[in-house]
Order: structure tokens, then sequence, then C-alpha cells
DNA sequence: TATGAATGAGGCTTCATTCAT
DNA sequence: AATGAATGAAGCCTCATTCAT
């Protein structure tokens, strides 16, 4: 019996331990999303999570691996729709990949943008190397079935006739800026985002087609 | 022969003077190249500049005054290039304005890039508001003459008939997007940068165009 | 057995930590007093008080916050012994408020010159405005006794006739000066600073007084 | 011809930096009144006498020869006003001298109380260590007539009999003190700046005395 | 002679990380 | 295991003074 009950304390503590861990990712969170990506410190977040600022140190080696935590979570959600999103467009459903895609990124724009700029300032942080090339290679998951797709539909003359990642790459592109669109403060005093993020994601189901237009393009630049 | 000689001193001086201003600014770029955003700091810069540290503040009230510098200096020559977009668009050049866009903006990726980031690390800066004020309205100075063009083209049946600016905000997250994409660590690992540029850029140019394809998007909706 | 000695170590740290705190304020006080007070910085605070530089911050937000806590603390000995002088004359002793007021401010002079120009550099000092408004209420603090015995004293017709306030501020100004009369290098070149000092806080105790206490005075010093 | 006009010309010269020198000081003067005593640069008063910061050095060696050349000419009128208050208690007029000195250091309480201040920062500059002495020798240059005159005084019964110059630093102190007053963010909410100073000075001129005179003063006062 | 650009020492403050309890 | 006090490198900015023109 002691061995059980012990077992189940390890058990329990783990889960308290996981538990606590996601606290400090939650609290993370709320603070750069309320101050700012530059007025966040380990102290804040420690007392948000309501522990102490060593213990923070005793779930993640630096800040830095926090932040990639962030990153590395929000990038699996990512995947995982994109996934399901080609499975549909592999199913038929045309367009379903990178319909799944905007969804996907401008569902939290707050939260896509802060993963972009966690990524640029973190880009050449030697302590995480090892995780942002997960987050890399996270990313290059999807890439054989997407270009699977993407050549079909080149195949069948839906898609212009270049390298496939062109016409996801161009998506991941579109959906960075129309993110940061969102926030930017030049532009965002308009009210009506969501239609404008609608409208933008349309332009990102469909760019790359073929179609009259571009035939008129061709005609332009012979 | 004195008071010429004089007052060619003064013009002298304020030359000089000018110079060295632009060669603080021509620091603080190498440096952001090279280093970093975050590394770059006032020492670093006078050093590069080859000049002492107090001097930089005889130039610039604040290190955030030069980065906005910076900005506006870029935003300008952005707004000069669209401009003449516009004015060849309006001279009968079809897409010349988003043309002269992408171009302007693709042009040198890693400065657009740098500007980007200013703005999102500076958007708070309360010394700076009114220079950022004026980066705005810069941005907005072309908004008349390119919505009363984008209305024609909707008129015309060229474009989707949405709000003309949702056609101009679209460019604007794509440039974005675009250039982000050439330092994502994740995807420049390829080598043909350039073709992928002017793909995106082609995009660019004609989404929102109606055509054919757009029909299909439409009844797909259905 | 463990709680209480958890308890204990956690009082013991507090205990500490309260310790470390009045040693930095000992090592300013130091250090204003050797150095000037135009030379004391928070580096040789600390290192004084032989701690590093960011451990003071975790103590004061600031280098004015020291300053005021010093400022402070003086007064509130100070406001402590004016109110044991004011009960004390409510109780009949004749004399004793101005006495006590003086014997307090005269005690330790270079201490009372240190806060009186640490006021007048920290009067316009906005991050501390609120523990100069407690100074300044701890001053107003006994203000009510004062003017109610003064009043007093004056329907005896033992003080000149004027609005009660007048008195005190006549003492404030005269100890306020005979501090600074303790190291004015014009004067503080005799030596006997003590004797003046006593013939000034005689001035302080009957100065106010109609003619009557005078010659009482008087006799006193045949 | 020449001979005297070049010897008008040195003088138009002299002249010009003569008022050019008074420029300067007066210049500190007013920014010392508007921007405080810790925000005047020298840069501030090259700008405001209306001359380049490079000329202020050819006037004064250092910025503390600026500020020692206000305490002395600020002296030099106070020593002329207590000569002539001397003077006139020597001629028969009782309580001049002290009415002299008080009328001289209320008259304007914000120059008086900058001179305070300047002193307590320059004592320990060494490089006008000279001129502090002669502010020094200035101040004590009344001290013969002075002592002359209180020995009288105190022969006759009037003033205490203690160490004469006790008579006169008690002046000093009380004079330093109800300057800072007129200043002092505790006390001056209250409107009645004047009548209050009127009273200390009465306090001033009348202190040190034996009971007699004060039974006079109380009679006026009726 | 007048100028003002250049200088750089030095001040205050922040914060990721460590480590003794 | 949890804590949070301690650390000190590093950043930004000020300003009296110099000196070449």
């Amino acid at each position: 019996m002691s061995i059980r009950s012990s077992t189940e304390q390890i058990r329990e503590k783990k889960k308290l331990f996981f538990i606590r861990e996601e606290r400090i990712i939650s609290a993370a969170l709320d603070l750069f999303f309320s101050d700012g990506i530059d007025n966040v410190t380990v102290s804040k977040i420690a007392t948000r999570a309501g522990i102490g600022k060593g213990t923070v140190y005793k779930h993640f080696v630096s800040k830095n691996e926090i932040l990639v935590r962030i990153m590395l979570d929000y990038e699996k959600q990512l995947s995982l729709n994109l996934s399901e999103g080609i499975k549909r467009a592999e199913a038929g459903e045309s367009g379903a990949a990178p319909k799944a895609y905007f969804q996907s990124r401008l569902a939290r724009p707050e939260l896509d943008r802060l993963v972009q700029q966690l990524e640029i300032r973190l880009a050449d942080a030697v302590d995480i190397s090892a995780q942002l090339e997960q987050l890399h290679s996270l990313r290059r998951s999807n890439e054989a079935s997407l270009s699977e797709m993407l050549s079909r539909q080149i195949d069948r003359g839906v898609l212009e006739n270049v390298p496939p990642h062109y016409h996801y790459l161009a998506c991941w592109a579109l959906a960075q800026g129309a993110v940061e669109l969102c926030f930017n403060k030049s532009w965002n005093y308009r009210l009506d985002t969501e239609e404008l993020m609608d409208f933008i994601a349309g332009i990102g189901i469909t760019m790359g087609n073929r179609g009259q237009y571009r035939g008129k393009r061709v005609k332009k630049n012979d």
C-alpha cells in the first residue's frame, strides 16, 4: 500500500508540476498582451503565476525557454490545423488547406503576432537553437503532403506552374502581413478589420490560381 | 572677401554637420544589419561613426530619434515611389501602382524589415509620438489618389467590389509578409528568393482582380 | 519543529533584510557627511554598505526614495520630540515646546542641515511627491495643539498678539538658520559654536514674548 | 586723430565687453529663477544671453566663476546696505543696523535664497576658493564697527551681555531661515508672507535686547 | 574675436540569473 | 522543492569644458 501511495504521490506531484508549468506559460502570455513584449520580466511572470521567481527556473532553464515554448505550443496547434486542412483537401474539398491555414492564423491575431515577434527576437539566441530547429522542422513537417497536393493542382492547371513551395510561402507571407495589419497604427483606425481579414483570407485561398487575368498579365509581360 | 569666406565657412560647417548626421544614420544602419536590432547601442553607433558618444546627442535628441529618422527616410522614399506609380497608373499603365509599391518594398528587403521592426518597437514610445504621427500621415497621404484609382477599376469591373482600401491594405500585408519571408529561418534556406519574390509581387499586382476563378470561388462558397 | 524553524527562518530573513535597509541608509548618511551631498552616488552607497549596486534597488525604488526616507526618519523623530515638548508645555512647563524643538534640531546640526538640503533638492521630484506630502503633513500634524497653546499664551498676554503660526514659523526659521550657521565658512571659524547655539536657542524660546517674560529671563541670567 | 579713435574703439569695446558680462549674469539669474538651480547649464545661459557658449568662457573661466560672481554682487550690495545701517545706528538711530540688514535680505528673498544655495554648493569648489575667501572677508568687513556698536549697546544694558558677534550671527541665522521660510512648501501655502516677514524682521531687530526695549516696542504696537 | 560641435566621464536604473536557506 | 535577495553588466543620457575655424 505504501508503494501505491508513493506512486500516487509522485503522479500527483508530476501533475502539479505540469499544471504550474502551464500557469507560467499562461502568465507570460497574459503579460505579453497586457504589458507589451518589451515589458515582460521573469519577475513579473513569476508574480502573475503566483510562484517565486526561483521556481520559474525549476521549470525553464532560461527566459528564452519560456518564449520558445510559447512559440512551439502555437506552432504545434497551427501544424495540426493545417494537417487537418490538407487531409480535407486531399479528400476533395478544394481550398481546404489554405482556408484552414488562414483561419488558424487569424483566429487569434494577437497571439500570432506575438509568436512572430518572438521568433524574430530569438532567431539568434544560441541557448535555444535546438528548440528553434524543432520549430523549423515542425513547419516543414507538412511540406511533403503540401507539395504533393499543390503539384497535383498545378498539373490540373488550377495553379500556376511554379515550384510548389512558392504557393505556400506566398500564403505564409500574406498571413504574416495580414496579422501585422491588425495591429499597425497607420491602418487599424478603421473598424472593419473582420471583413478586411475575410477579404484577405479570400485572396490567400485563391491566389496563385490560374485564370483570365493571369493570361492578361502574361500578355503584358510579353 | 572676408565676408564671402566667412559665409563659405559657415556653409562648409553646416555641410559637415549634415554629413556627420548621415554618417550616424549610416553607422546605425550598418550595425542594425550586422549586429541585429537588439544589439545596437548608442555607444556602438558613435564608435562606428567615428565620433564620441556625446556627439550623437548633438544631432539627435535621443536614440529613438535616430530610429524614427531611419523610418521616416525610408517611408518618404517609399511614398515617392508609390506616387510615381500612381501617376503612371493614372496615365493608363495598368498595374503600375502596385508594381511600383512592391518593387520599392522588395528592393532592399533587409531595410524594409528593419523599418517594420522599428515601427513595432517604437509604437508606444512617447518621446517620438509626433514623428510617428508624421509617419502615419505620410502613409495615408496617397490614400486619396489610390482610392480614386481603385474605385475606377472597381467600376470597370477589373477589381472586386469591396471598399477600395481593402485592395491596398492587402498589398501592404502581402509586401510585409514577403519581406519577412526573406529572412525567416524556416524558409530562406532555399536559394531562389528572387524568383519567389517575383512570384509574390506578381500576386500582389493582380490580387483582388476579378476573373474566372473568382467566379468559381464565389460558387464554391455557396 | 520544522514548521517552527521555517517560521523562524522567515523571521530571520526579514530581520536581515531590515538590517540591510538600515545599512544602506547609514552608508548614505556617512557619505553625505564625508563626501558632501553632491558627491554621493548610488554606486558609492552600495559599496559603502558592502552590497551590490543592484541590491540597493531591492530596498528602494530609486535614489530619491533613499533620500526621502532619510528626511522622513528625521522628521518623525523631530515631530515626536516636539509633541513631547507640547505635552510638557500643556502640563504647565513654560517654554517646553520651543525648548524641545530647538534641542531636537540642534542636537545633530549636520543631520538637520542635510535634511534641509535634501528637501530643497527634492522639492520638485515628481517620483516621490507622495512622500513629500507625507513630510509636509507630518510637519503640520502638531499644528492644532501648537496653535491652541500659542493662542492661550497670547490671551494671557505672554506672547505678542499675532496669528499663532507666526510664532512657530519664526522658530522654524531661526532654527533653520542656526543650523546653517554651524556650517557656514564665513562664521564657523570661531570655536564657541555650542554657546552660540545656546544663545540662539534662548532667543528662540523667548522670542515673540511680550515684555514681562523677558524681564524674568534676564533675572535668570544675572 | 587715429589715436583718439583707436582709444575710443578700445573704450567702446571694453564697454561692450562689460555689458555682455552683465548680460551673462542676468541670463543666469533669470534661468535660476525660472528653471531651478539644478537645471541651469552653461549652454542655456549662453542662449539666453544671446551669445555663443564659447563666448561665455571668454568672460568667465568656469561656470563656477559665474556663480561666485552672482554671490559677490549680492554680498557687496548687502554689505553696502549694512554699512549704511551701521552708520545710521552710530548716528543715534536705534536699531538701524539690523533693520537695514533684514530689509536688505528680505527685499528679494528669491535672490537671497539662490545665493544661500550657491554658497552651499560651491563651498568646496577649489577653483574659486579665492573668490570665496573674498566673500567671507566681505562679510566680516563690517565686523569691527558692528562689534563696537554692539559692545556699546551691551554696556548700556540694552543688549544681553554676550560676545558681540552672538548678536549679529543670530541676526544672520534668523534672516537665513526667514528667507527659506518663504519658499518652503510645508509652510508657504499661507498667503500672508509679507506680514509674517515683518513680524520676523521685528523679532530680528529686537532680539537679544534686554527687557526695556521690548516694553517700548510693545507700546508702539498698541 | 566669437562660435558651437565634439568630447567622455559619470550618473541612474533594469533585469536575467544564481544560490543559500 | 521553493524562494527571493543579491548581483553587476550594460544601457541611455547630461553637461562642463575645449579648440579649430
